[in-house]
DNA sequence: TTGTAAGCGTTATCAC
DNA sequence: GTGATAACGCTTACAA
């Protein structure tokens, strides 16, 4: 910086504001001082930046997995956000691991994170408050006083879909879930409420396993599940993955569908608009709620107290051929 | 760090020490400011440890997208290599655009990255090499003398794939790709020499667009080329993105693959190999390139020299039912 | 094995 | 509108 300055003929601090302030600083040396830079190749350093201004212009961004297209379209919508504003996004995939997400949590904070953006409401739920550090929470909606959120009730989700089911006659509903977060289990209770006030629930037709979700594995539950309870004339599968794995095998196994047996998933992933018969799900509006979290992060981050600490961006019924 | 080493009675820097380089430290002492530091909820400034040690432990990642589970796969590979070192990825996503590349590259050289991924063999490879920080390719084998690469011969695979369907006994096979990146342009070069060799090619059978693979475009583009080319008896799709839009699109449209028309992707993702009828395709070792390229880029962080520049880990022919 | 002094590249503060 | 000075929190010498 200070060679850039002396090649321009001005001090460094000068150099340092015609980057950082441009209207604190002549344009025509502004005009000059870039010139210099771009002929030295200077690259500012954003450790020094980030020493001297106690402001790091990171944000730690913590996701459950990357495989999984939910949250990469999360991303993008975090991206789009942040990266206009210079903020570089951290990203960490905690596994679905509550353990892994606090050493990651501890790990990112050596980056002096100017803010957070999380999935879901951690279990470190007191260490971030401790930290001081604005952060806003994503894909589900936060009771927690003083927190802030941005996401889809997965509950009221979860029970709409159930309603569907139940609407277009189906009565002897199944539920498959892999992958136990708690956003998967709210589904459930959305699932099991809906059943229950019906008379309809059967604790027999639901079938709850940890493994990650995968395609095969829901080939897998597919036949599980109808080992189980084979009066099933629906299935509810908590993702559309494991619906899709399930809706493949059906082929295979030359069960119509939805004749023989109605599926669902969760989350309208590109395929499941395509495949035969097309499925039925809930469209989540991930990559809104990415944007919305973030555009939440840098009001908070410039100060602001925005006026939802809850935003509930909704989600939408698919119903479609499987169904 | 100095309160840390007060409350344990020592200076700041054999705290430093402590964290650093433990063996330099009375093991008795070293426990007693791991306690000070617990204590005191000590976390260490990575800005400031980049400063003063020159060496910002920051690795820039630079793929051409994030929603392709090839590239994501490619980071897995990547994160469990850098991570236990101790090694952040700052991962930039390129659009498939060189300018874009360009321009994310000097935005990320302001972390003083200590080397680099990068997938391809990208325009600014001058740029690079002025940079003087290590360098891996990944995907493609780069020609260039002093690139360090690590990847499979697309036009190759491509080859091989073109060869797998001349032995099923097609003879009108077309190609058919979007996102021409060069990887792609190597795969269509493979098909194309295959099938001149053959006496075989006819460049009618041949359809390429710019615009972004997808599911849906696959559809469309299964239609436009049999609206082209209706004697097609087997299509290569430049990936399986592409190949399931277009095999779904059969379905409905009542094509019998692949008795009517056979039908390959390329990259084996999940989807392939459950879609009924199973979509043959190449798999290709992404997650292993990943693991092997920051294997090789660590070694060239420990001053090392990779023996092989060009690391070829090849591809896997997955002959499935759709051809 | 531990401590001292100096400096990493930038910006906040206060002066001019 | 521009400049001097002193930090920011840590680590590399070098010394003890």
């Amino acid at each position: 910086m200070a060679d850039v300055g002396a090649l321009a003929g001005v001090s460094a601090i000068t150099v340092s504001r015609a980057f950082k302030t441009p209207d604190k600083v002549t344009p025509e040396l502004r005009e000059r001082i870039r010139g210099a830079a771009q002929s030295l190749g200077y690259i500012p350093n954003r450790a020094a930046s980030a020493l001297a201004a106690a402001c790091s212009m990171n944000i730690v961004v913590l996701i459950p997995s990357m495989t999984n297209l939910v949250f990469v379209d999360l991303l993008a919508g975090i991206h789009e956000v942040l990266r206009p504003r210079g903020y570089q996004e951290l990203i960490g995939v905690t596994g679905y691991a509550p353990a892994e997400e606090a050493r990651l949590l501890d790990s990112y904070l050596e980056f002096q994170p100017d803010g957070l953006l999380i999935t879901g409401l951690p279990g470190s739920w007191q260490r971030l408050q401790a930290l001081g550090r604005p952060a806003v929470h994503m894909m589900e909606l936060a009771d927690h006083p003083g927190s802030y959120s941005v996401g889809l009730s997965q509950e009221a989700a979860g029970a709409v879909l159930a309603r569907h089911l139940l609407a277009r006659g189906y009565r002897r509903i199944g539920f498959v879930a892999a992958q136990l977060d708690p956003r998967t289990l709210a589904r459930a209770e959305g699932y099991r409420s809906v059943l229950r006030a019906a008379g309809l629930y059967d604790p027999m037709r639901e079938l709850l396993v940890p493994e990650p979700s995968s395609i095969s594995l829901g080939a897998g539950l597919l036949d599980r599940i109808l080992a189980q309870a084979p009066d099933c004339d629906a299935l509810f599968f908590c993702n559309d993955d494991l619906a899709q794995g399930a809706l493949f095998r059906c082929h295979r196994r030359g069960i119509a569908v939805p004749g023989d047996l109605a599926i669902a998933g969760f989350n309208d992933l590109p395929v499941s608009a395509w495949c035969t018969p097309s499925l039925t799900t809930i469209a989540t509006p991930r990559y809104e709620i990415g944007r919305e979290a973030a555009t939440m992060l840098l009001e908070l981050l410039d100060g602001g107290k925005p006026v939802e600490r809850r935003r509930d961006l909704g989600f939408t019924l698919m119903a479609r051929e499987s169904s």
